[in-house]
DNA sequence: CTAAACTCTCACGTCGGCGTGAGAGTCAAG
DNA sequence: CTTGACTCTCACGCCGACGTGAGAGTTTAG
């Protein structure tokens, strides 16, 4: 397909998309007339990277992520660690969050309270 | 105290700081020559501006809270729906990450496994 | 064959939370 | 009184993930 329509099945903008291959984390081919060609595996990919982009890591690590993966699997190890560093700091994102959460419920607790039925939590409070 | 001792005391820069009243977030009194004079509490302020800001908050609202909170206590309507808005998108942050992180662990795992004793979790996971 | 609809490659604009001087006034120590 | 450490107010710079034309070629429907 080429990129409007993966634009469209994404929900991505084509101006995204092409900086996403600017930075590595796609490799689309080409027509002869240069058209970049995307294949249906592209849509999980781009997910991919919309869910790693949301989680703060930035697109030069996650072109070299998409790179290994999708050259060949068996990340260097040199980007190991960078992951691993990563998944660190969303841990401490994770309980920062979780603490900000409760500052936040401190502030509307404390400025008035009405009754309230159990909200439902996310799955993981 | 003046700007300077603040800025060490909270490990912030004096630019922050100074950006953080221009925001409306901060509200020190002036000596008659125009120098900034902070009390004790403000560092509390400031822990609570940096925890805000790192939850994803926008300065304008943070300073809109600190000045509803500060001001006189009770949060405007508006100012609440606001805030409970940002509740919302953190617990959504919140899952988010936690699925993120098992992809992380998934392309971790997928790549190779060494053997590896039980990292210790976030106190939530 | 033509016109609309897509796509291409530059390349500058945006936004937020500050960093980083520039130029000038202020305060404490000797 | 001087010097050096602080502080003040502009005001431009930065970075990352795109937005937004500009100008030109490509493809497709009629």
């Amino acid at each position: 397909m080429k990129i409007g329509e993966l634009a469209h099945r994404t929900g991505v903008s084509v101006r995204a998309l092409r900086y996403y291959e600017e930075k590595g984390a796609l490799r689309p081919d080409r027509t002869p007339s240069g058209y970049r060609i995307f294949t249906d595996s592209e849509i999980r990919k781009v997910a991919h990277i919309q869910t790693l982009l949301a989680a703060g890591l930035g697109m030069d690590l996650i072109g070299e992520i998409l790179a290994c993966l999708s050259g060949e699997s068996l990340l260097l190890d040199n980007c190991r660690e960078r992951l691993e560093a990563e998944r660190r700091r969303i841990t401490n994102d994770i309980d920062q969050l979780v603490h900000t959460r409760s500052l936040l419920d401190d502030l509307l607790a404390t400025t008035r309270a009405p009754a309230q039925p159990n909200p439902v939590e996310s799955s993981i409070a």
